[in-house]
DNA sequence: TGCTCACCTGAACGATGTTCAAGCTTGAAC
DNA sequence: GTTCAAGCTTGAACATCGTTCAGGTGAGCA
């Protein structure tokens, strides 16, 4: 049985959530993979691409199950939602999507279904893509930050080097809190904003209507 | 004249400039300094250290000049933006500062004072940060991808590949838009959000005032 | 049976981060 | 002005990394 590229994805995804991103060299993969390391560069042309496919497979997750028919706001939530979901989902997550700027049929499907939503619900189509990528954007940073905070542990020398105020003690407070709360108010930020567009949208329609 | 810490870090941000992240190794920053490069070791523990430093040196600039006083949501877009372009001034500057999870002066400095202009608004303290960490999420977001797609130069084989409907076009046209307007359209989403919060809170106290 | 691809081996190449014993340089103390 | 410890650097080595490539192996078709 030989090897296919998607196995090579898989193993390469199953080496990620045990090594983490810098421990997922060509060797240890090769060797998960019973095969040379050698061997994956006849799959893949370099280990950029390997991590461009393995992104797209992360943010394949997204699109596998169908959104449930909603407003338009629940809707969005739940895409992001699920993108912060699936980044978490395996270790090092938003920075494999993050760090590969490849244009993957994943990618690209989940932007144009969620652009759709937006559509749909009476935005133009530019402002769409915008407000889509900005949404985006926020939750690639959390996440990275998320699990890069993770990844530091409980090397928590943190509280002792800072000074002592008010403002940098609630600082530290932000670090500790929830950190699904804290997503999920930034992106009701987000949402509020957008809502305020939409209603300033709709008005001009109504008066050009009127 | 010896090296100094500082020195180092100058250097290294010089050769990020050239060479890029990828690019920057110990050896040529060795040599750029007149030093082989095990001598780095003696200023810095490691390169992530070194990293770090270099971090905290790009936010620097934020609190270099103190900020014009003015309306809250003024000041808040001018943080935002003043972060966005200390980013931007250095080759793959966001992709460095992302990467580090170190809490270095700058970077707590900028955060208090950012915090200030939110609680003197009227926001509780909490959630005052809260709300700077979400922005901060969307700017180191939106910055990397810039730089990423930047880096990526006109290796643009993205409009043959894509399928030709109606949503993918619009999808190459906001990679296409201007960032600088990309970037303002979503930092409004979220200043709006922010507004629909803070007037929430005043209608709360005025009514428990009343 | 033999041919032809698809797939993999095994070894090498250059480059990278990091370490460390040994030297040099500097500046203050005597 | 000499001395001496501390601050800084050398130079060579080590392990490991991504990547290449000429040559093997094996399965499926003729």
């Amino acid at each position: 049985m030989q090897l296919k590229r998607a196995d090579v994805v898989t193993g390469a995804l199953t080496l990620l959530d045990t090594d983490g991103l810098d421990g997922l060299t060509m060797r240890k993969l090769g060797a998960l993979l019973g095969v040379q390391a050698g061997g994956i560069y006849w799959h893949f042309k370099n280990k950029e691409a390997l991590l461009g496919a393995m992104a797209d497979r992360i943010v394949g997750e997204i699109t596998a199950t169908p959104l449930d028919p909603g407003p338009w706001d629940a809707q969005l939530a739940e895409v992001a939602h699920r993108l912060r979901r699936a980044l978490l989902a395996r270790r090092d997550g938003a920075r494999v999507v993050a760090g590969t700027y490849v244009v993957e049929p994943n990618h690209v499907r989940g932007g144009e279904q969620t652009a759709r939503i937006l559509t749909d619900a009476g935005f133009p189509l530019d402002r769409a893509g915008w407000v889509l990528f900005s949404v985006l954007y926020y939750v690639l940073g959390h996440t990275i930050e998320e699990q890069a905070q993770r990844a530091a542990g409980d090397w928590e020398q943190r509280g002792a080097a800072l000074p002592d105020t008010e403002l940098s003690r609630a600082m530290d407070g932000v670090i500790k809190a929830d950190p699904d709360e804290r997503f999920a108010y930034g992106l009701e930020l987000f949402l509020d904003g957008v809502r305020v567009r939409l209603a300033a949208a709709q008005a001009t329609i109504g008066r050009r209507q009127a």
